[in-house]
DNA sequence: CGGTGTCTAGG
DNA sequence: CACCTAGACACCG
């Protein structure tokens, strides 16, 4: 019944919380007000509906364009067993978020929809219900399924039009093309792939720190002469300000502060303050990490197959969820200890592969100061030059704790920090960190017209843009509040970086994927961490893996200064890095 | 039960 | 008045 050719809507309905898993019904519509169940729960689809065999050859039709919101999560359901997905995909949940990435995140259909065509589509609860009532997909009467799909189909039918233009009209074709819609793809396989993790190990790890939490709490409780729940700030409060007297450091807007720093200055005044410290970094691991990563374990798999949301990241960066890989512990022992739960199965390896200081190079080819560009040509350290400035001493002569003020300083322009917080953080006066930024641009006047003249560009176009092209509008620029547009500028001059490191990281990862499959290798990847890519390969790959894996990543995109890639290979991510 | 605030994990 | 985040828990209405 679909006229040849003509482009088609496609919209999958899923389970509320399933993540893969089989769909139960595929709405199409291909103009306005036109649209098809394809109802898949069971044998009993009614005469009316189409097919689904010819569902499969749509699929396939390379013809035809298919307008879907979110490809990468239809691809992992219906794109396996004879059944592919071919283009020309234009994916509305992609085109929005590369229109305006800020707009309506997570650019879920009900939100874009709204935005681009004021038409309020109803929730999935209003025909499975909610809370004790809720019924699964399966128990829906056929019509209501068929008016709740068709009403989504042709929502991204008229959205597909309407972004379309809006796409071209920036200029973002390309990115779509050859960037954001090919890696869905990548996204995709490596949420399916998962990484295999040691479910007794974490459990160990568990049982080990709820033993320590336990003990310390029970000091923390003679020390305070009562026990209370250490874990609500305002009860913690009331301990250490009101009952034990301790000086307070740091208010918020509900009271007194207990935070780290707080809690690092209490401690030699009061043995509690140390406990409450290693209490809660316990509580964290447990309730974050061991136990959370534990759960999210696939049975069917024994692996955990985290989301990569692709428009989420305001400057253009990847965000894992469910779980957040992407904030795995890596600094502290019990966090490395973390890390040594994520392994690969016997016969193979994780390979870990990651960027020194992308971002800072990003800089460097952007501001093209020559300072800058000169450290990174020849591979100097530096945080280490940047202190023997400050200092004035040579770069041999500084020491650990000077090299940290220069990298605190470097990492301090990329977030465009003023003196004020500078001086908080490194706990100086704020007059010695004016100074040192004021050195800063002295030596690397090339950053300073850089940062000039892009927030000035920004302030004109009301927008910044990354390496690739990606547009962030930045509509604090106009504020008539000052703290509102300053941080609008330390926005501004932000996202080129961040977003650029962003961008340079998926098209590693996509000529990673292409190199991987056109040499015939099995080798997977698995995980991004935004300058650090994980991968799974059989032992006797490793060596060709790495290989790739360092080539791409070496030479992403033509920069004037070179990127340096560290590679570790081990049997858990721990022992990669 | 949803929204807000605080805190902490990562880059 | 340092950028980009996710998520746990407490607490409030």
């Amino acid at each position: 019944a679909i006229p040849a050719g003509a482009p088609v809507a496609i919209h999958a309905m899923r389970e509320p919380e399933s993540v893969h898993g089989r769909v139960p019904a595929i709405a199409l519509a291909w103009s306005p007000g036109e649209a098809v169940l394809v109802d898949l729960r069971g044998e009993g689809s009614s005469g009316s509906h189409a097919s689904l065999a010819s569902l499969a050859t749509l699929f396939a039709d390379t013809t035809r364009t298919k307008f879907v919101h979110d490809v990468k999560r239809l691809i992992e359901c219906v794109d396996h067993d004879g059944t592919t997905l071919r283009g020309p995909i234009f994916d509305t949940m992609l085109a929005s978020y590369l229109v305006e990435p800020t707009k309506v995140i997570p650019h879920r259909l009900e939100q874009v929809s709204k935005e681009y065509l004021q038409r309020w589509l109803p929730p999935l609860k209003a025909i499975v219900g909610s809370g004790r009532e809720e019924k699964s997909l399966a128990d829906v009467p056929v019509e209501a399924l068929a008016a709740h799909a068709g009403e989504h189909a042709d929502v991204v039918r008229a959205l597909g039009v309407v972004l379309d233009e809006k796409l071209d009209a920036i200029g973002l074709r390309k990115l779509y093309d050859e960037t954001e819609l090919p890696l869905a793809r990548v996204l995709a396989k490596m949420e399916v792939a998962g990484i295999r993790v040691d479910r007794d190990d974490l459990e160990t790890m568990g049982q080990e720190f709820r033993a320590r939490k336990a003990e310390i709490e029970r000091h923390i409780y003679a020390l305070a002469g009562h026990e209370f729940n250490i874990g609500s700030t305002k009860q913690l409060a009331d301990v250490l300000f009101e009952e034990l007297k301790l000086p307070v450091i740091k208010k918020n807007k509900t009271g007194y502060s207990t935070d780290a720093e707080v809690l690092e200055r209490l401690a030699p005044n009061h043995e509690i303050a140390a406990r409450v410290l290693a209490q809660r970094e316990l509580a964290k691991l447990i309730n974050t990490y061991t136990d959370v990563l534990a759960e999210s374990i696939a049975l069917e798999t024994g692996r955990i197959h985290a989301s990569f949301q692709q428009t989420t990241g305001a400057s253009g960066r990847l965000i894992s969820t469910d779980p957040d890989l992407q904030r795995t512990p890596v600094r502290t022992p019990e966090g490395k200890r973390i890390r040594r739960a994520f392994v690969a199965p016997s016969g193979t390896k994780l390979i870990a592969a990651d960027w020194s200081q992308i971002e800072l190079r990003v800089l460097a080819h952007f501001s093209d100061d020559a300072n800058l560009v000169e450290a990174f040509e020849k591979n100097l350290d530096l945080h280490r030059r940047t202190a023997s400035l400050l200092f004035s001493v040579a770069p041999e002569a500084v020491t650990p704790e000077q090299r940290n003020i220069g990298k605190t300083v470097n990492f301090a322009t990329i977030y465009g920090q003023g003196a004020t917080a500078l001086g908080q953080i490194l706990s100086i006066p704020r007059k010695d960190a004016q100074r040192y930024i004021e050195q800063y641009f002295e030596h690397y006047a090339g950053v300073r017209r850089w940062l000039d003249r892009t927030i000035e560009e920004a302030h004109r176009d009301g927008f910044v843009t990354t390496i690739l092209g990606r547009r962030r509008y930045i509509p604090e620029l106009s504020m008539r509040n000052d703290t509102d547009r300053s941080a609008g500028e330390r926005m501004a001059a932000n996202t080129p970086i961040q977003g650029s490191a962003a961008d340079l990281c998926k098209v590693a990862m996509l000529g990673i994927d292409r190199r991987l499959t056109s040499e015939g290798l099995r080798t997977r990847m698995l995980l991004q961490v935004h300058d650090e890519l994980v991968f799974e390969a059989p032992d006797d790959e490793v060596e060709r893996a790495s290989a790739v894996v360092r080539a791409v990543m070496e030479d992403p995109y033509p920069l004037k200064v070179p990127l340096v890639v560290s590679i570790g290979v081990g049997q858990s991510w721990g022992e990669a890095k």
